[in-house]
DNA sequence: TATATTTACCTAACAGTGTTAGACAGTACT
DNA sequence: AGTACTGTCTAACACTGTTAGGTAAATATA
């Protein structure tokens, strides 16, 4: 009364494996999150990783050639993770300092949930590791993305830059970073939205607004501005 | 005919002993200094510092008892040597726009000539690593100094803050910082003034004294949008 | 001056790290 | 059945911060 056929719904060997070799390096990744963010993404430790998947450190070496390599899929990891987060940014706002605000919040709160992804995407904590070819495209990709946002407020008359849009998303990145960074070095436990740094962000877009907001007048620089360089600013091409 | 005094012109064998004790202890930083220069903050490493001051690495520990004390000690001095950068601001300029410019200027040189010491202080780097009491008192009385610059220029009428004193100096700390992190770390080679994030300086100051500078009509934040200028076009109420 | 103490260094060792080499069982393919 | 490959192991190397204990010279004391 079996069935004689063998079942072909169940996995082949060959899918079995590559399956099996999946879920080891997802539950290697997982392990090394959970070590990053206890002990410092510095100090993360192969084997400490090996022990909580249960295995020898040198097997490790079986799914990822190397500790920067390991690195180099966390980075990965955090990019993509962050890439899902800023995704959802202008879904439901139509103003643009509405999405401005989204923006830096979305930034911060990607940093407090995900903290050792933060820092390894956007810190620079680890002595030896810079990511691969492949991990930087990604993380450029998601630059480009930053400038679109810029470029489509000023199509619809939202802002007035005095200077090259790809130097106005610098500014914002710039006032963005330094104020999670800040409170992630200080208050990393506090919510979005609180703390010294956390609660600056309406500040931080009310700042924004009075300079580029159409009908303020804004002043210059104390030195030349020179918003003449770097042609071809509004374009597709992102870092200099 | 010598004198028969011992000449009491030299030291005396614990002026000695004391003196060589503190240029070992110099001659210790200095070369800790160097290895972070060349490897990295986090990854310095006692062994290599003792290298260089010829020495076997047990022996450092009669002057540092630890690797965290090492760190606190280049800690101390980074922070020493910042504020040495920072008296410099003041001096010669009377606008407000002027010594902001040059404070956040200062702060990014001091990033590039002192790259050790300025990622020591201001980023996070190293795993265990929390600055002494001593060492925290030391750079909060910095952070002191940053918010008489900005009381001053509230005296002076310079600027109008729709927000308290300690915030408006947390922005511009947020921005200057943000600014020199992707700086550094972008382009850590090129000098101040130049490269993707180096040369938004005056547009980082233009941005604060289009908000701030009395006479122009700022617009406030989100809480309270009681901007009653250039009728509300594209500017929406920015909710939270 | 002779003795005792302190200082400044040393070597040896422990437990930890990333990484390589080589072995061995079990699975898969021919 | 025999061969190749996979996944995992142990042993080892060179490195790390740190502790314990030893030794020779410099200093202080009698």
């Amino acid at each position: 009364m079996e069935p004689v056929d063998k079942p072909t719904s169940v996995l082949s060997p060959q899918e079995r494996r590559q399956r099996n070799r999946e879920e080891m390096q997802g539950a290697i990744l997982e392990a090394a999150r959970q070590v990053m963010r206890e002990q410092g993404v510095a100090a993360l430790s192969l084997r400490e990783v090996a022990r909580r998947v249960k295995m020898q450190a040198p097997s490790l070496y079986a799914y990822y050639p190397s500790k920067t390599a390991l690195y180099d899929a966390l980075f990965l990891e955090g990019i993509r993770t962050y890439v899902s987060f800023r995704n959802s940014i202008t879904a439901g706002h139509t103003s643009f300092w509405d999405i401005l605000h989204t923006w830096v919040e979305t930034y911060m709160r990607f940093a407090q949930e995900h903290p050792e992804l933060y820092q390894l995407c956007f810190e620079r904590p680890v002595p030896g590791f810079v990511p691969s070819e492949a991990s930087m495209e990604a993380s450029h990709r998601l630059l480009a993305g930053s400038e679109e946002i810029l470029a489509e407020a000023i199509a619809n008359r939202e802002i007035r830059l005095d200077l090259p849009n790809n130097q106005a998303r610098d500014l914002v990145i710039a006032m963005m970073h330094g104020l999670t960074s800040q409170h992630m070095a200080n208050e990393p436990n506090l919510p979005v939205g609180s703390g010294r740094y956390g609660r600056l962000i309406p500040a931080a877009v009310a700042l924004f607004r009075a300079a580029w907001e159409p009908g303020q007048t804004a002043a210059q620089g104390p030195h030349s501005p020179n918003h003449q360089d770097s042609g071809g600013s509004a374009g597709k091409e992102v870092g200099d």
